[in-house]
DNA sequence: CCTATATCAGAAAAACTGATATTA
DNA sequence: CTAATATCAGTTATTCTGATATAG
């Protein structure tokens, strides 16, 4: 298939631009780190029995109070379709409870119980130690610069326009 | 199933603590910031018939020369048994070489050609712009120490311990 | 005998789409 | 008649595991 020689291989490097492009892509960056979070939060709340997505849903009901599973699914970013099947593994465990809406019969209203409660205390003590071991590198002082830089980014993405660059 | 009345359910928060916890977890900006660059990325580099793992494989192969498969896997991340399907897409497309190490006859010698230099150079300029749109809220020292950041954390944990070497 | 390589086949987990019945 | 809700079924895209043949 190959037929000719190829000649320049080496690191050759015409214009001595970019030395080490691969990895400073902040995209390239990004993906690896949410990785090695992934991982590292994933492990660390199955030793809690729990998934990330149940905390998420026990914060915002702790935090925003009750709500349909539409509300829900719009406050974690848990698909709606996905949420039927958190929520029964939340259920199942006691932690949340679920019952129809009497003012519109079409929703559910979702509360967190008082077990729930004690369960998020102790997952938000287990995501404190495993944050600790995330940003283990960077000193306080940068830990919250990074939760700034990231926020303002996503804000920034999220807003607005979700496809504007095709028009 | 759900027998007692459910008592305390609003934003009520015995402890005046973690405000809003949720949206600050460093884990969650993560993926959520990851998930956006990811869109933007892919969808980017497809309208230049490329995606991120090409970009990947000539960006090593230019930086540090040829190299077997399984050396490139190492050097991009890309698992060893998804590299044939990209190294695949990359040959057709002209943009590789890949012959047998006459060396070591287990290898095959990956080389950049002409063309998948030429290549590189406008997906590199097609990621610049995608980076200038990813970090558009940030000052150009703000987008260095976001790097400088997350270069810092992902040296931490791909260093050592954990798992598997990820690159 | 054990290890590394390229390749293939497929599992597992996650994100995402679409359809349906019900109620507003 | 249109829209929103909960649920179900299924697609897609990735990551990751395991097995195999070949060569060192």
């Amino acid at each position: 298939m190959n037929s000719g020689a190829e000649a320049t291989d080496m690191p050759h490097d015409g214009e001595t631009k970019t030395p080490d492009r691969l990895r400073r892509r902040a995209s390239r960056l990004l993906s690896g780190m949410t990785a090695q979070s992934d991982r590292l939060i994933n492990e660390g709340l199955a030793q809690a029995d729990a998934r990330k997505w149940h905390y998420a849903v026990l914060a915002s009901l702790h935090e925003h109070g009750p709500g349909s599973q539409a509300t829900l699914s719009r406050r974690t970013g848990i698909y709606r379709s996905d949420m039927v099947g958190v929520l029964n593994e939340l259920a199942e465990r006691g932690l949340v409870g679920r019952a129809p809406d009497p003012d519109d019969r079409r929703r559910n209203v979702i509360t967190i119980t008082a077990q729930g409660r004690r369960h998020l205390r102790r997952l938000d003590k287990v995501l404190d130690d495993l944050h600790d071991e995330l940003l283990a590198p960077l000193t306080p002082a940068e830990r919250d610069q990074f939760v700034h830089l990231l926020t303002r980014l996503l804000d920034h993405h999220t807003r607005q326009a979700p496809h504007p660059p095709i028009s």
